[in-house]
RNA sequence: GGGCCGGUAGCUCAGUCGGUAGAGCAGCAGACUUUUAAUCUGUUGGUCGAGGGUUCGAUUCCCUCCCGGCUCACCA
C-alpha cells in the first residue's frame, strides 16, 4: 500500500484536529474566517529593524501610547516606540515556555529573510554584539501570558472545562497576529503580540488538518514531495529557493531579451502537421472537426513563419510535449526558449547565449562561477559561465576524444568499429554524418562540463538549418553544452523554400526507413517560405536545464513544480475500495 | 523495457539469524516568564506495501504482484 493510501484515511491526529474546528464553531466563530488583512510582511517586520539604533534587545511600546503595565521591561531593557502591525502567516513551530510562548510563522516574504538576517547580522556585529548566526526563513511571534491572557489560554494551552481541553492551535495552521515589533533578550527580531480594542492579539484564520512531516528533517521521501509538492513547499526552504530562482531565469530570459526589442509570441500547442524537431509526439484528436492533432514537439516552424510576417526579433517561452522515456534530464512535457532574430547568423546567437547565460548566473547565483555537482573527490564542481564560452568542433572532438586519426573521420567504416568498440548503437542506415555526431556524443560527452559551443554539424541531421556556404554537407549550427548536458541548440535558418522542400522528402525517406523521429512535410511553411524570410538564426535553450545549472539540481524533477509521475489512484483504489468491493470473494 | 536498491507510527529512521516491533519529532497530560531542532516527566499511536507459500508460529524465509529511487537504453 501506498503512504498516500493509508493518508486519504482519517487518524487520530486529523480527527482531533477537526474536532477543534468544531469546537471553534461551537463557541460562535467562524470556522474559516476571510476578513483579516495584514498590514506588515514579515519582510517589512525585519527591514524594521535594520533601522540604527534597533540592533540591540529593546522593548517596545506603541507610538504615542501609555506604557501597557502587562509589558513591564525586563531589567536593563530599552524602550522603543513601534508601529503596531498586523502580520498573517503559517505557523511553523509551536514552543510553549511556562508562561510565555513563541511562534514562527511563515509569509510569502519569508525567502527573503536569510539575507536580511544576514544584514542584520552585520550590523549587529559593527556594534559590538553577537551574531545571531540564523539563517530561518521564519518570522518569530512572542507571547506573554500576562499581554493577552484569553489568547495564550484558549490557543496555545490546554485550558480546563473549555469544549475542546486543550490548545487550539497546531502547527501548520494559518494564524493573523497583531502586536508590536521588539527584540528578544538573546536579540531575535520578534513580534511582541498584543490586542489593541476589538482587534485581538491573535486569530486562527485557517485550520490545518492534516499534520506537516517533521520540523526538522522536512519531507524526504522523493516521491511525496513530487506528487504533494504543497508539502514539500511549506517544510523544505531549499524546494523553495529552486522554484524562486527559476521564476527569476524566466524573468530573467524576458527582460534580457524585451531589452533587445524582441516580442514574445505564443503559438499553438496543438498541431496538425509534425515539425520543428526530431522526436515522437503526443497523438489527440479533436472531435468536432474529427481531425488528428499532435501536442507540440517544438515551435519552430511557427516562429519562423512569423519572422517571414515581418517580427524579426521574436520569442516563445512554452512547453514542448515529447513522447519518449523519462530520466533524470527528460519529462514529457518541458520548458523550451526559442528565439529567432532576422539579419543574424549562428555566431551572432553564441554571442547572445553566452551574454544571456552569464547575466543569469549573476542575477540568480551572485556571481558567474557556480557548483555543479561533486568531483571524483567529493568537493564541489564548479563551472565559470563568463564570456566567451569555448568552442569545439565536431570533428576535431573526435580526434581529441575519441582517438581517431583526423583522416579518418570521414571513413564510415572506420567510425562504425569505433562505435562498436566503445559499445555505442548506431542504426544500420544511419548516413555518414549521423555515425560522426553520435559517436560524438558518445566520447565528447562527458568532457563538456565547462560551457562548450559545439559546432560542424553534418547537414543530414539538421533538415531545418542553413548549409554552410564553403561546405554544403554541413549547416551553420551550435549546440552547447555546460555540465555535460545539452542546454541550448541554436543555427542560422535556412530559407531557401527549394532546398527546404527536398529535406522534407529526404525525411520521409528516413521515416520509410524505420526512423520515427522525422519531421512531416508541411507545405504550409514552404508557402511562407517562398514568400521570403529574411536571413535569419534561432536559438531554443531548455529552460527546465538551464535551472538545473543555476540550482545545482540533479534531477529534471527537481525543478519542475508537477513533473510527471504515474497516476496515484491505481494503488490508491486498492488500498481504499477494497474494504466496500461488492464481490470479495470473486478473486 | 533490463539491472541494482528500497517500502516499518502522521514525519525521519532503527530493528527482528522466524516467537505479532522501538527511538526522535509531531500528538496528549504536567512543569517551566526570552525560546529558536527549547528542556524535563509521563503517555497515546502500527494490518511492518499487497497476495500466496513454507512453518506450531511470518514483519522477518520463499514466490508473485503493486509502488518508488538509482542506473542502462531512446530522447532535449
Amino acid at each position: 500500500m501506498l503512504p498516500e493510501a493509508a493518508m486519504l484515511h482519517d487518524n487520530s491526529l486529523m480527527r482531533q484536529r477537526r474536532d477543534k474546528i468544531k469546537a471553534a464553531s461551537d463557541a460562535g466563530e467562524v470556522a474559516f474566517p476571510n476578513d483579516f488583512t495584514p498590514t506588515w510582511t514579515s519582510a517589512d517586520c525585519y527591514r524594521w529593524f535594520l533601522e540604527p539604533g534597533r540592533q540591540n534587545t529593546f522593548l517596545a511600546i506603541a507610538a504615542g501610547e501609555p506604557l501597557n503595565p502587562a509589558l513591564a521591561p525586563t531589567s536593563g531593557s530599552v524602550v522603543l516606540p513601534s508601529p503596531r502591525v498586523s502580520v498573517a502567516g503559517r505557523i511553523l513551530a509551536i514552543n510553549v515556555k511556562g508562561k510565555v510562548a513563541f511562534l514562527r510563522i511563515r509569509d510569502r516574504t519569508s525567502p527573503e529573510l536569510p539575507l536580511l538576517r544576514k544584514q542584520d547580522d552585520d550590523l549587529r556585529e559593527a556594534q559590538g554584539l553577537e551574531r545571531r548566526g540564523s539563517d530561518a526563513t521564519t518570522f518569530q511571534l512572542y507571547f506573554s501570558r500576562e499581554a493577552c491572557p484569553e489568547v495564550f489560554d484558549r490557543l496555545l494551552k490546554a485550558t480546563p472545562g473549555a469544549a475542546w481541553d486543550g490548545p487550539l492551535l497546531d502547527v501548520g495552521d494559518i494564524i493573523g497576529a497583531h502586536g508590536m515589533l521588539f527584540r528578544t533578550r538573546t536579540g531575535e527580531p520578534s513580534i511582541w503580540v498584543v490586542g489593541q480594542g476589538d482587534t485581538p492579539a491573535m486569530r486562527r484564520l485557517t485550520k490545518s488538518v492534516r499534520p506537516l512531516p517533521d520540523k526538522f528533517h522536512g519531507l524526504q521521501d522523493k516521491e511525496l514531495r513530487f506528487r504533494q509538492r504543497y508539502v514539500d513547499l511549506i517544510v523544505n526552504d531549499e524546494a523553495r529557493e529552486v522554484f524562486r530562482r527559476r521564476s527569476q531565469i524566466t524573468k530573467g530570459v524576458r527582460h534580457f531579451l524585451d531589452e533587445r526589442g524582441y516580442v514574445e509570441v505564443e503559438t499553438p500547442m496543438m498541431h496538425p502537421v509534425l515539425g520543428g524537431a526530431a522526436a515522437r509526439p503526443f497523438r489527440s484528436h479533436h472531435n468536432a472537426l474529427d481531425m488528428p492533432l499532435y501536442l507540440r514537439i517544438a515551435p519552430e516552424l511557427y516562429l519562423k513563419r512569423l519572422v517571414v510576417g515581418g517580427i524579426d526579433r521574436v520569442y516563445e517561452i512554452n512547453r514542448n510535449f515529447r513522447n519518449e522515456g523519462l530520466s533524470q534530464r527528460h519529462n514529457p512535457e518541458f520548458t523550451m526558449l526559442e528565439f529567432y532574430r532576422a539579419y543574424a547568423t549562428y555566431e551572432d546567437l553564441m554571442v547572445e547565449v553566452e551574454t544571456l547565460i552569464e547575466g543569469l548566473a549573476r542575477d540568480v547565483t551572485g556571481g558567474t562561477t557556480v557548483p555543479w555537482g561533486k568531483t571524483a573527490d567529493g568537493s564541489p564542481r564548479l563551472i565559470g559561465l563568463q564570456a566567451p564560452f569555448a568552442r569545439v568542433r565536431i570533428r576535431d572532438g573526435l580526434v581529441q576524444w575519441g582517438g581517431l586519426d583526423p583522416r579518418e573521420i570521414d571513413d564510415e567504416t572506420v567510425l562504425r568499429a569505433k562505435a562498436v568498440a566503445l559499445g555505442v548503437h548506431i542504426d544500420d542506415h544511419a548516413p555518414l554524418g549521423k555515425v560522426q555526431l553520435e559517436l560524438f556524443e558518445a566520447v565528447a560527452e562527458p568532457h563538456l562540463v565547462q560551457p562548450t559551443f559545439v559546432i560542424d554539424y553534418p547537414a543530414v541531421t539538421s533538415p531545418l538549418a542553413r548549409r554552410n556556404d564553403a561546405r554544403p554537407d554541413y549547416v551553420d549550427r551550435f549546440e552547447l553544452f555546460i555540465g555535460g548536458i545539452e542546454i541550448s541548440n541554436a543555427f542560422s535558418e535556412l530559407n531557401d523554400s527549394e532546398d527546404q522542400y527536398h529535406r522534407f522528402l529526404a525525411q520521409l525517406e528516413q521515416k520509410q526507413k524505420g526512423d520515427e523521429e522525422t519531421m512531416e512535410m508541411d507545405l504550409d511553411y514552404i508557402r511562407a517560405l517562398e514568400y521570403g524570410m529574411p536571413p535569419a538564426a534561432g536559438c531554443g535553450i531548455g529552460i527546465d536545464r538551464l535551472t538545473m545549472l543555476l540550482t545545482n539540481q540533479d534531477s529534471i524533477r527537481e525543478v519542475i513544480l508537477f513533473p510527471h509521475m504515474r497516476p496515484e489512484h491505481l494503488s490508491a483504489d486498492v488500498a481504499v475500495s477494497e474494504p466496500d468491493a461488492p464481490d470479495q470473494g470473486a478473486v
